[in-house]
RNA sequence: CGCGGGGUAGAGCAGUUUGGUAGCUCGUCGGGCUCAUAACCCGGAGGUCGUGGGUUCAAGUCCCACCCCCGCAA
């Protein structure tokens, strides 16, 4: 079976790996062009590009393959198509290629959390399940018949980066089974309940600032979602402080204000119910760090408000 | 050459401007106090100050080169 292998970060390469370990003849692999990243702005490939180079599998980057990778992809003859976070829309015409179809690797339980960042969605939400969707891709955003799924509970101290990282494996594994049942024709097509889709936008940087008034469990679990991109902070001195992880105690206290901050203690913030013990933060140019670390050597007053300064130029 | 912060004891930091005996908080080890404790008291161990050169009577500190970590931006 010839396949067309369709991702571009990091949640994608174990899916491709898992396809090159069992055997199966990935023919092409269609990435995002590459972008200036990094601390050079240097052009960089995506993290699916370089394990295909280091595979030998021919790389198309097109900006839009609906637009121009169609000639490319025809000329792979694909049997199937599997996509894994590839970041651009499949046109029909793209499609119609593969002879059985484009398979996608979706980290959520569809049909809930639709579009991107599904995992930061489902942390920032508060699922209790978590999981990794196979499915058939069709017109519509993430709306196609499902294929296996995969779930979990949510690990309560897990951030989105560390829940990424499990999900990938799982996702890669149940992509596996998905082509071996496919093969066997033991698949079963089961359509979504559209009624009982989500659909979620992408992160922006704004989601970042946080609403002391939420509950503590609300806040512990954006600052979680958002670790690593964009990540919660708050404005400190010149900069602002990166808070990385966080669990919720019972505390109460003023929203937004410091309630405790010792190496002992660690850094406590008020929220509108309840309140977070910041158990991992990052300081400008600093490493990241338990608060109880960061206090050691940096001196925070309790009383002390973080709350957002109102700039609303 | 995109902008910027940093590398000093196991951890987190000060000290560098104005060169002159390596300092703080925590942890750790030993002892004491307490019904008890993330408490308190006493004492100890632990550092080639990122690397290599240079200037100097003397360099963590000044000069040159390099390595590594990180934030912004993408």
């Amino acid at each position: 079976m010839r396949i067309v292998f369709m991702g571009t970060p990091d949640f994608a390469v174990p899916s491709l790996k898992a396809l090159l370990e069992a055997g199966y003849d990935v023919v092409g692999v269609f990435t995002q062009p590459d972008r200036p990243r990094g601390r050079g702005k240097k052009l960089a490939p995506s993290p699916v590009k370089e394990v295909a180079l280091e595979h030998g599998i021919p790389v198309f980057q097109p900006e839009k393959i609906r637009r121009d990778g169609v000639e490319d992809l025809k000329q792979l003859h694909p049997d199937l198509c599997v996509t894994a976070a590839f970041g651009q829309i499949l046109s029909q015409e793209i499609l119609d290629i593969p002879t059985r179809g484009t398979v996608n690797v979706h980290a959520s339980l569809l049909p809930k959390h639709r579009g991107s960042a599904p995992i930061a969605w489902a942390i920032l939400q508060g699922d209790a399940e978590v999981g990794v969707t196979t499915m058939m891709t069709s017109r519509g955003i993430d709306d196609g018949d499902m294929l296996l799924h995969y779930s979990m509970p949510r690990p309560a101290h897990a951030t989105c980066g560390e829940l990424t990282e499990i999900l990938s494996t799982e996702g890669a594994k149940l992509l596996i089974e998905t082509l071996r049942r496919m093969e066997a024709g033991t698949l079963v097509r089961i359509p979504q309940d559209h009624e009982a889709m989500t659909y979620d936008p992408m992160l922006k940087k704004e989601m970042g600032i946080i609403d002391w008034n939420q509950s503590a469990d609300e806040i512990a679990c954006r600052i979680l979602a958002l670790n690593p991109w964009p990540s919660c902070s708050v404005p400190y001195g010149d900069g602002r402080l990166k808070l990385l992880r966080a669990e919720a105690l019972t505390d109460e206290g003023v929203p937004g204000t410091i309630l405790r901050a010792t190496p002992n203690t660690g850094l406590v913030i008020g929220c509108g119910k309840g309140a977070v013990l910041i158990t991992q933060l990052q300081a400008p140019g600093g490493k990241p760090m338990h608060s109880k670390d960061y206090l050691r050597g940096h001196a925070m007053e309790a009383g002390m408000s973080l709350q957002e300064k109102a700039e609303d130029a």
